[in-house]
DNA sequence: CCTGGTTGTTAGGCGAGCCTAATGATTTCC
DNA sequence: GGAAATCATTAGGCTCGCCTAACAACCAGG
C-alpha cells in the first residue's frame, strides 16, 4: 500500500475528479494547500509507482490500480464517518476530521466488517454514494426556481474540508434529507424555508448543496 | 500531539517499563526493531520535547506529560482492541496490527465515546489493564505447581508483537479466562489440561502467560 | 503582437526517521 | 586485571514530504 501521504493526493484526486471534472495539479494544490512544487513532486511519484498517469494536456488520471486504491480510501472515509455518526455517536457535521486519520489505519478485513455491521450503506452522512454505487442525480441549490422545494441530497465532500462550513449549515437547519423551499435569491443571501421556519444562507451554499431533481 | 513515530516510542517505553522493569535505549531498539542510533536520535528528539527524561544511569523515565501521552496511547489501543472484538467481530487474537494502526488515528473525543459505549472497559481482550486501573495482581504459568489450577489473567502486550504467537496459544485453547491445570513441566514442553482436554505448550508459554494468584 | 495571468518545473533547503560502519564507554565475567 | 560483551554515540547517507525563489511555457485578451 501506499503512504499517508499519497493516500490524501489519491483520494483528492478521486473527488476533485468526481465532483468538478478535469485535475490538474494547480487544483490539487489549491485543495491540498501545498505548494505547486511539492504537488509536482508527489504526482511524479504516484506516476513513477503506476496510481497515475499525466496526460499530453497535464491532466493527472487515475490508472486501474490507482482507481482501485482511491475508490478503497473514499470508501473507507465515508464509512468511517457512518461508524462515527452511528455508533459512536458523533454529531454529522463532525466527522471529517476524524474520519481523515481513520481512513489511513483500517485494513481490508476490517473495511469489509464495517460494511456488515454498519448494514451496506449507500453514502456517507453527507450523502457522497460509496465508490462503485450510482449516484443519485443532482443539480446545485442555485438550480432551483423561486418556489420550488426539493430535498438536501448531498454536500460533497470537497467542502466538507472547509473549517466550519458543515456546522454553519447546521445552524441553519441545512442537513441531508431535509426538504427546503427556496424563498428567493438574493444578492447577498439566499433566503430558504425549512419546515415551515425561514432561514437565510450564505451565498456559496447556493454551489455548495446539491438538491435532489 | 506527537507524531506516530514518537507515539509508539512511548507507548513502546510505557509497555516495557509497566512489565519488564527499568527501560534502557537498547530494549527499545530490541522492542520496536530499530537500529541502536536510530532510538538514541528518537529518545534526544523525545527529551528535547520534554516527554521523557534520562537519568544518570541512562535510563529512560516518562515525564509528566509523556506519562499523560504514553497513558492515552495506550488506552486508545487496548480500546480500539476491544471494539475491534466486539463490536467487529474480529477474532481476539488477530487485533493487534490493526490497533497498532487505529490508536493513533483516534481524538479524544473518540476516545472517550468509545469508553462510553463499550461501558468502561477494565482490559484489553488480552488482558491488559486500562492505564490507570489497578491491575490484578499476577504470576508468570511457569510458577504453578504441578497439579495447581489457575485462571489465565494476561497475556503481556510485548508478547503481541511476536507474529502468530496469540494465534497459537488460541490453537491450543490457551486464552484470557480459562482455566487451566499446569500437569508437568517438562524440559521442551508444558504439559496443561484445559477442560478437560491435554494440551502441550512451547516452552516460552511459561514466561509469556501471566495467571491469577 | 505583446502583456499578464495561469501553470509547471528547477534549484536549493530543511526536518523527521530510518540505515550501516566505526568508535567510545561501561560492565561483566573469567 | 584484562578480554569480552553490552551499550551509546558519531559520522555519513538515504527517502519522503514539505518549503521558497526563480524561471519557463502557455494561453487569452486588449
Amino acid at each position: 500500500m501506499s503512504s499517508t501521504a499519497a493516500e490524501e493526493y489519491l483520494q483528492a484526486i478521486y473527488t476533485l475528479s468526481d465532483e468538478n471534472g478535469h485535475v490538474v495539479s494547480a487544483r490539487l494544490a489549491e485543495f491540498l494547500g501545498f505548494s505547486a512544487p511539492a504537488v509536482s513532486e508527489m504526482v511524479h511519484r504516484l506516476e513513477r509507482d503506476g496510481l497515475v498517469r499525466l496526460d499530453d494536456h497535464k491532466e493527472v488520471h487515475l490508472t486501474k490500480t490507482g482507481k482501485t486504491q482511491a475508490d478503497s480510501i473514499v470508501r473507507r472515509h465515508r464509512l468511517a464517518e457512518r461508524f462515527l455518526v452511528e455508533v459512536l455517536g458523533f454529531a454529522w457535521w463532525k466527522t471529517h476530521e476524524e474520519a481523515e486519520r481513520l481512513e489511513h489505519a483500517m485494513s481490508e478485513e476490517m473495511e469489509a466488517r464495517m460494511i456488515t455491521v454498519l448494514g451496506d450503506p449507500q453514502t456517507c452522512p453527507h450523502g457522497n454514494p460509496m465508490p462503485g454505487v450510482t449516484a443519485i442525480p443532482t443539480r446545485p441549490l442555485d438550480r432551483l426556481a423561486p418556489g420550488e422545494r426539493a430535498r438536501v441530497l448531498r454536500i460533497p465532500d470537497q467542502f466538507e474540508h472547509e473549517p466550519g462550513f458543515l456546522e454553519y449549515l447546521d445552524s441553519q437547519g441545512v442537513k441531508p434529507g431535509v426538504t427546503l423551499e427556496l424563498i428567493e435569491r438574493g444578492p447577498a443571501h439566499l433566503r430558504v424555508a425549512i419546515e415551515g421556519a425561514e432561514h437565510s444562507l450564505r451565498p456559496d451554499c447556493g454551489q455548495k448543496v446539491w438538491m435532489a431533481l
